[in-house]
DNA sequence: GCAGTGTAGTTGACATGTCATCTACCTCAT
DNA sequence: ATGAGGTAGATGACATGTCAACTACACTGC
């Protein structure tokens, strides 16, 4: 979690170590991460049989109009590398969860879809995945709060997209 | 990442939907993480040969006076289970990063030690760990959301410890 | 001093994620 | 039409994380 910057040893170059405000901040945001996932991560489990990919797979193909998408723009979308997608919609499938189509304007080209189980599933998870999410974050915020988280997640995310341009391609 | 709450199915309970604000924050938050986290493992192991686990390990280790610590003390500052930082530090002592000792005091335990080139490692890592979240968070936020960031941080985690009391005990 | 119970740490089986590679197909210039 | 190079997706080997035992030792009350 790397919550521990500050390193004591003597350095060529004195780097710019985070000041204790800094140091804070990016602390509590490192616990604060792994902490609300595991327990939205058990919540989830508990209550709907889901892990979090799961959740996220079928609420982003939940999303959409027609309960289907192109596998490559579904990974895209949810930031996840081809090869993570593929071995994780290869489990959903074993469980009847999503099934995979060929797609009919591009051959090499697969399609999602979601099964009538996994629309159900999904539609009986969120509600309750929302319940943890306010519970345990959003209902803790305040207005303001919540503007800063989302900014300074799209300034991050910006930076990170436009300047880098790394995207997982595995 | 559950980036997507809103599922538009017909509920018995209408649930707390998130409103847009509230949909915005959860989402730049998750991709924020996402993006972030992929941003720091890459540049940790281009930059250093470790990965983020290593990381915290050695810089939990680097931290202490006298660079020890005992397993399952380490675990929980760390706010990981015994058995993933059991299962961690045999990889780690494997690559002669730290090293397991007989614990003097109680007969069961293990005190964790970082050796000479594990103390290098993270003494080398560090200036540039720091320099890398700079670039890509702290220094991206203005002073008043960095405390932003601490004091929701600080929030969400008092709420999950102190409430709920779960943590990793595998 | 010893049974019962709790704790520290390890281990093995398994789930998940990553990386490199492979196949099949598309696209485009020639 | 064809061959070069790019893209979609799957796959296998491997790294990592989780969960449920398991071992060994510690504590407590009798």
């Amino acid at each position: 979690m790397s919550t521990t910057l500050q390193y004591g040893g003597r350095m060529t170059q004195e780097p710019r170590w985070l000041s204790d405000r800094e140091q804070r901040a990016w602390q509590a945001y490192r616990r604060m991460f792994l902490l609300l996932n595991a327990q939205l991560s058990r919540d989830l489990a508990r209550q709907s049989g889901l892990s979090e990919p799961d959740y996220d797979v079928l609420s982003s193909l939940g999303s959409r109009p027609d309960h289907r998408c192109r596998v490559s723009e579904l990974a895209e979308r949810m930031l996840w590398s081809r090869s993570r997608l593929s071995h994780h919609l290869a489990r959903m499938e074993q469980r009847g969860l999503v099934v995979r189509e060929e797609c009919a304007t591009d051959g090499r080209g697969a399609v999602v879809v979601l099964t009538a189980p996994g629309q159900r599933t999904i539609e009986a998870a969120a509600p309750l995945h929302v319940e943890s999410v306010r519970k345990y974050f959003i209902d803790l915020l305040t207005a303001e709060e919540i503007d800063v988280f989302a900014d300074v997640g799209e300034t991050v995310v910006e930076r990170l997209t436009d300047t880098e341009g790394r995207r997982p391609t595995g």
